[in-house]
DNA sequence: CTATGACGACTTTTT
DNA sequence: GTCGTCATAG
């Protein structure tokens, strides 16, 4: 499959000295960008809505145009969202520069995703040099989490005390470790002090997770960093992978960790080829282990330093609004990149609006969403962003009660719900016997199987050869024997060599079916789900891609690919601010900008946290064209509790709107007070929670 | 050994 | 609303 290039090459040639009109399009920092020759590294730093991914894939369709091999070009996004619309974007401007519809473009960046899926994608190639076994699974965060308990169990350190971390934290302990290079002791006493003294037992736990995700065949997140990394280390493999791209380009530079910065430096030692984007201002990850410094310290790495651009025009926002979003992270501690300026004036200030409480924020949402649907915004172009996925639910039911169709992202269930985890676990055992946590959860759902059982077959199989031959020879305990008669069918089915996809996923869910049934009461909620997910699986085209790319890549929207809203239809957007990244609204509502949900109460440990937490407000404000609404509660719900359970929380506005930043904006509440001489005589006083206030004297 | 029910603790953001 | 742990019964 070879790209004939020669009208590229003729296109970019000095004789036409005319300016491409794909290159007339662009201001002169961003075309100073496109333009900017491959050999020094480059460094753009592009502030929100400053047309960073229009600059990026003009800048990929200005190298393939002057002869670059597309196939030669690594892609480094965020998410393959971004990677998807960078290559369309790509495409498109191929085709009109070439003027034909050659599908020249179509050939584009066949080497363009996340960090962790290229990573999946080179480690498997090179499985059999770095001693892997090129069948290896990926385990999410879950099942990773509940390989760290395994392990700790059979430490014995699970008994040690009702102090030593649980599973989620050490995998987070641990996960941080490996992303930020640093040691151990230095994460535990910055992130985590409350474990220091534990620090021993943590690195003898860690030892044995790796030793176990190395025995079962198995990566996680982090290890398809770590091992790329370390396979950087090796100079014949470096020279290797480095040289199959001739260009390399990350997206979103600001949200890489050590490990990434090192794994691209590795590739490209003297940047040749090399081009990051990013805003450190939109730096919103550092919880991942995210470093700020990627960025900052990018240009001094080399010799000559790379160049620099900067994009500060934005063509995204109002005025007003760049205006209350520059006010705010204009308080931030320490900023690098100077404020954003817009053309397009605007009459309105964005607003913060007042409301009694989440109720009543519902209400309102969704009131001035049908407003403005009235006034001729699609729904499509407005969404609701939140800093933590719960904090959609009334604003959904309120959706739900009027009928208007919305899609979530963010604060994955899908994935995380027991069935849907019970099938990807036989498919994934099937698909390597080796995975022990796969085999000991689809090994459990067999009745009269429990932990012992399984764990006698896991051992059995993990010393056998031939893991068929193991199953088969295995005496299952009495109670266990017709149902195990129905897996060890399913076994023979689906580990013969030839079985096809994605009709073998019919089978495990032909299999799984009477489970479903015995396990759980509302079986006809969750069979919608696995049908949804059979929908997925045949999408693709074999079981390896289904299962690493559902784990690197898990469908992002409750609804994505449920079709619940048909593709044609209008529907709302709700999102977690993270999941906001990257994209625009003509109207934007943020939710609960309120102290204790923005900055979160669990992120007010260090003055670091909290700067990221202003700049996610900052995130979330830049992600608004035309309108901006910003709702303060004034009194939410705190749910679960220790103790009395649900209660009140008298709520003030975020501390990122002192009242210095306020002539921004436009303030009012809602619903608005009464007219004199109209309404009821007297307004309504705020109801006041008289008696949580006396508990909480004493909390 | 497994199944089951009661009780207690905890719940950010994501590859 | 749910996950993990523990005790108890089969």
């Amino acid at each position: 499959m070879t790209l004939d290039l020669a009208p590229a090459a003729d296109l970019a040639a000095p004789e036409a000295d005319v300016v491409p009109a794909y290159l007339s399009r662009l201001n002169p920092e961003q075309r100073a960008a496109v333009e900017h020759g491959s050999d020094a590294p480059l460094l753009i730093i592009a502030g929100a809505g400053s047309g960073k991914t229009n600059t990026l894939a003009h800048r990929v369709a200005h190298l393939v145009l002057g002869g670059a091999d597309p196939r030669r070009i690594l892609l480094l996004t965020f998410s393959r969202r971004a990677a998807a619309e960078m290559g369309r974007r790509v495409e498109r401007i191929v085709d009109q520069a070439l003027g034909t519809q050659t599908g020249a473009g179509r050939a584009a960046l066949q080497w363009s995703g996340t960090f962790h899926a290229i990573g999946a994608r080179l480690l498997r190639e090179y499985a059999e040099t770095l001693g892997l076994s090129p069948a290896f699974t990926i385990s999410d965060r879950g099942d990773a989490a509940d390989l760290m308990h395994v392990v700790r169990h059979d430490l014995g350190l699970s008994e040690t005390a009702s102090r030593f971390p649980k599973k989620e934290t050490c995998l987070a302990i641990y996960s941080r470790v490996v992303n930020t290079q640093a040691p151990l002791e230095d994460v535990l006493r910055q992130q985590f002090p409350r474990y220091a003294m534990w620090a021993d037992a943590l690195r003898t736990l860690f030892a044995g997770y790796v030793e176990a995700k190395q025995k079962q065949h198995v990566l996680d997140y982090d290890d398809l960093l770590l091992y790329w990394a370390q396979a950087m280390a090796e100079p014949t493999i470096a020279q290797d992978m480095g040289a199959r791209f001739d260009h390399l380009l990350v997206d979103e530079y600001q949200d890489t960790n050590a490990l990434q910065a090192s794994i691209l430096l590795a590739m490209r030692p003297d940047g040749r080829g090399l081009t990051v984007v990013g805003d450190d201002a939109q730096s919103i990850y550092a919880f991942r282990g995210a470093t700020v410094r990627n960025i900052l310290d990018f240009p001094a790495q080399f010799t000559p330093a790379a160049q620099q651009v900067t994009l500060s025009q934005n063509y995204r926002s109002t005025q007003p609004i760049l205006q209350a979003a520059n006010a705010v992270i204009g308080l931030a501690a320490e900023r690098y990149t100077k404020d954003l300026w817009s053309e397009r004036a605007s009459a309105e200030k964005p607003g913060v609006v007042v409301v009694n409480d989440e109720a009543d924020q519902a209400r309102y949402v969704v009131e001035q969403v049908l407003a403005r649907r009235e006034a001729g915004l699609t729904l499509m172009a407005q969404a609701v962003l939140f800093r933590a996925a719960d904090h959609s639910a009334q604003v959904e039911i309120e959706l739900a009660r009027r009928n208007i169709p919305f899609v979530k992202f963010g604060g994955l269930k899908f994935l995380e719900s027991t069935h849907v985890k019970d099938v990807l676990a036989v498919v994934r055992w099937l698909e390597n016997p080796r995975d022990r946590m796969a085999g000991f959860r689809t090994l459990q759902l067999l009745p009269g199987i429990g932990p012992k059982t399984a764990a006698r077959v896991l051992d059995a199989l993990a010393l056998a050869t031939e893991p068929l031959f193991s199953l088969e020879a295995f005496e299952p305990p009495p109670a266990a024997v017709p149902a195990w008669a129905d897996l060890l069918a399913l076994a023979r089915a689906l580990m013969a060599p030839t079985s096809p996809w994605p009709s073998e996923f019919e089978q495990v869910l032909a299999w799984y079916a009477p489970h479903l049934e015995r396990l759980h009461d509302d079986a006809a909620a969750r069979q919608a789900d696995l049908q949804q997910l059979e929908r997925i699986a045949a999408t693709y085209g074999a079981r390896e891609r289904f299962l690493t790319e559902l784990t690197l890549d898990p469908p992002s929207a409750s609804s994505d690919e449920s079709g619940v809203p048909s593709r044609d239809e209008d529907y709302l957007i709700l999102s977690t601010i993270h999941s906001a990244k990257g994209q625009e609204w003509k109207a934007v509502y943020v939710l609960n900008a309120v102290d204790g949900c923005m900055p979160s109460d669990l992120a007010t440990g260090t003055t670091e946290e909290i700067e990221e937490e202003r700049r996610l407000l900052y995130v979330a404000m830049t992600r608004a064209r035309d309108h901006l609404d910003i709702v303060v509660p004034q009194r939410f719900y705190v749910h679960q509790q220790v103790g009395f359970g649900d209660r009140h929380v008298y709520a003030s506005r975020t501390r990122f709107l002192p009242n210095r930043v306020m002539p921004n904006f436009y303030s009012r509440s809602w619903p608005p007070p009464p007219m004199p001489g109209e309404g009821p005589a007297k307004p309504a006083l705020a109801p006041v929670d008289l008696a949580s206030r006396m508990r909480n004297m004493w909390r």
